[in-house]
RNA sequence: GCUGCUGUGGCUCAGUCGGUAGAGCGUCACAUUGGUAAUGUGGAGGUCACCAGUUCGAUUCUGGUCAGCAGCUCCA
């Protein structure tokens, strides 16, 4: 593929930058089918994307109906068709400047204004359309084949919120129309397996608006895996040393003041409440109560490290625009834990809580994810604690520890907490932008501010080091990862139901009562379908809307001979064994 | 929170160019006692999200509120 360089050499493309320059010259074709149906259209940025590209567009107050974006889409094939020549050149800043006044275009002539003095300006032209950017971009508008309009939002002028509000249109482009055929399937794909529609099919939780917005409710199916995960990483770390609390849910505003938080967050927290002469709030963390409980009696180096831990109900008044069923949502529990250690101990706690994240990855078969040291922008110094000495030698630790465990990773600048640099461990959901599922954060900030000390081995008060890190995160937001990456095809040792009976008729509903009483005395989660359907219907329902990973057939066979049949969820097939049996093969 | 879209029985969706609504699934009853992805028949179930306004009359039009969805921003 071929394309024109702002230099006007036409080169072919190399493989890796195709995708990227068919999108941006999509965003181009996009803007110059805008301006041909909405003359008074002002351009901002329109560039190429992860999945495809947008423009941001001044409309000047008009607004545009999924009518109006479909007759853009159809302009665009026109545009296409019409295989315009896509040409460069570049001009002197002033003529640059003269030539996106004369054309109207503000916020390219501002953008002028902020490139270096001596900066190239290049243009790109097809037709009458003429764009300032530095390319690379397809040689003739035909040579895009495969794009879609996938919907408009706004966004601010340079991101800031304080600018004007531009309308963003968004599409997707790819190499041809196979590729776009792939992409709308995937879609679908990826809607049929989002965790709000799965829950709701499988009865895992639920929201109510009388409750209220961002509040989701867990069902008893929901209720049951959020209390197998919460056994689970319990139990992990009750071997690894942590001792676990338990902590209210509201705290002081002081207790905030001391901490930062309330500085840096109090907007994102739920109002304050007076009661008697105090304030109060719904603690959106809990470092400072930990931190509280740290500070309850002396410590001494011998007591470290201090591993606590809490599953511990937090609340934030998230933004109603960033709701996500139960991904992200204003309650929510974290498992969440905080270590006090001396300096020296740095690196084997880290190391040993990396260990302990990568080995429940395991355990739940996660293997799509990445790893983000997320460090502070020195030159924001509000955002972040404003001690460069403190943050050097914090970043420095923790880069250090990384290396040494051979993670590989990438730096974010602008990525940490206000307190300190923190390793984040992202992945991408089934619908949506990825998140972050476990950090690990390194904090020499917190135990100054609440004066935590121990008596160091030459008697000496010293200050302990916090290692904040959550492993499966939140639970809530970890049962939506787990919902979508299975599709709620859980394995049997997280379904909520790991077996159902299934009588083939009332008439051995006895001996299939007994199995599924059996079942539940060997402490398996068990239920029996009671209803008076034929035993077609009551597979479809198990297996499909349900999806229990056994299915047992309790039939005249199964009665006379006293075992069970099996159905295997994932398989279909069917096997008749002693129930012994069949409970051995769910212990594993 | 911002921009846009959406809101009809538990779920998925028709429909009403303004005259108070319909299907399938589910649910309930009855019949059927059936061996691996939907047995049949019948019944119940809706203030068409909520509140105003326009109108003889609003589920339908207008405004507001609430909620959901997509994206933006944010995520200690």
């Amino acid at each position: 593929m071929k394309a024109i360089y702002n230099n006007g050499e036409v080169m072919t493309l190399p493989a890796e930058e195709e995708t990227h320059v068919i999108r941006h010259t999509a965003a181009h074709i996009m803007a110059q089918a805008i301006l041909r149906l909405h003359p008074q259209a002002k351009f901002a940025y329109g560039p190429a994307t992860e999945r495809g590209f947008y423009y941001d567009v001044d409309l000047d107050g008009e607004k545009l109906s999924d009518e109006d974006l479909a007759a853009i889409q159809a302009e665009m094939v026109k545009i296409t068709k019409e295989n315009l020549p896509i040409k460069t050149y570049e001009l002197p800043r002033a003529d640059a400047i003269k030539l996106m006044e004369d054309r109207g275009e503000v916020y390219k002539v501002e953008h002028i204004g902020d490139l270096d003095e001596d900066a190239r300006i290049t243009f790109y032209q097809q037709g009458d359309y003429i764009d300032m950017c530095v390319g690379p971009h397809l040689t003739y508008t035909k040579a895009l084949k495969a794009f879609k309009i996938t919907g408009q939002s706004g966004a601010y002028w340079k991101n800031d919120s304080e600018n004007k509000m531009l309308t963003r249109i968004n599409g997707v482009a790819f190499h041809n129309g196979e590729e776009l055929k792939a992409w709308e399937v995937e879609q679908e794909e990826a809607k049929a397996r989002d965790h709000r529609k799965i829950g709701r099919e499988m009865q895992l939780f639920m929201t109510d608006d009388l409750v209220g917005r961002g509040l989701p409710m867990f069902l008893p199916k929901g209720y049951t895996l959020w209390q197998i995960l919460e056994n689970y990483i319990k139990e992990k770390e009750r071997r690894l040393g942590y001792l676990h609390v338990m902590t209210p849910c509201v705290g002081t505003v002081d207790l905030y003041r001391t901490s930062g938080h309330w500085e840096h967050y109090k907007d994102n927290m739920f109002p304050p409440m007076q009661v008697e002469d105090e304030e109060y709030v719904l603690r959106p963390m809990n470092c400072p109560h930990h931190m509280r409980i740290y500070a309850n009696h002396p410590r001494s180096y011998r007591n470290l490290p201090l591993r606590i831990g809490e599953i511990a109900h937090d609340f934030r008044y998230e933004a109603s625009g960033t709701l996500k069923g139960i991904e992200r949502a204003r309650h929510f529990c974290q498992n969440d834990a905080h270590l006090f250690v001396t300096p020296d101990q740095i690196k084997s706690e880290i190391a040993a809580v990396c260990d302990l994240i990568f080995d429940a990855y395991k355990d739940f078969d996660i293997t799509d994810f990445r790893c983000i040291l997320s460090l502070r922008d020195p030159a924001d110094k509000k955002k972040y604690h404003n001690d460069d000495e403190m943050w050097d030698h914090a970043e420095n630790a923790l880069r250090e520890v990384l290396n040494e465990l051979k993670i590989n990773y990438t730096e974010e600048i602008g990525e940490a907490a206000f307190y300190g640099p923190k390793l984040d461990v992202n992945v991408k959901p089934a619908v949506g932008a990825e998140y972050t599922l476990s950090t690990c954060q390194l904090d020499f900030c917190l135990p100054a501010k609440f004066e935590l000390t121990y008596v160091d081995q030459d008697g000496t008060e010293k200050t302990p080091v916090v290692i904040h890190r959550a492993i499966l995160g939140s639970l809530d937001r970890f049962m939506a990862y787990l919902i979508e990456e299975t599709k709620g095809r859980f394995p049997a040792w997280l379904a909520p139901v790991q077996a159902k009976v299934l009588p083939v008729s009332e008439k051995y509903m006895e001996y299939a009562s007994e199995c599924c009483e059996t079942l539940l005395d060997a402490g398996f989660r068990a239920e029996l379908d009671e209803r008076n359907e034929k035993i077609g219907y009551k597979i479809r329902e198990a297996q499909q809307v349900e999806r229990v990973p056994y299915m047992l057939i309790i039939g005249q066979k199964e009665t006379e001979a006293r075992n069970v049949t099996y159905r295997d969820r994932d398989t279909g097939e069917s096997t008749t064994c002693s129930m012994e049996e069949f409970m051995q093969l769910l212990r594993k």
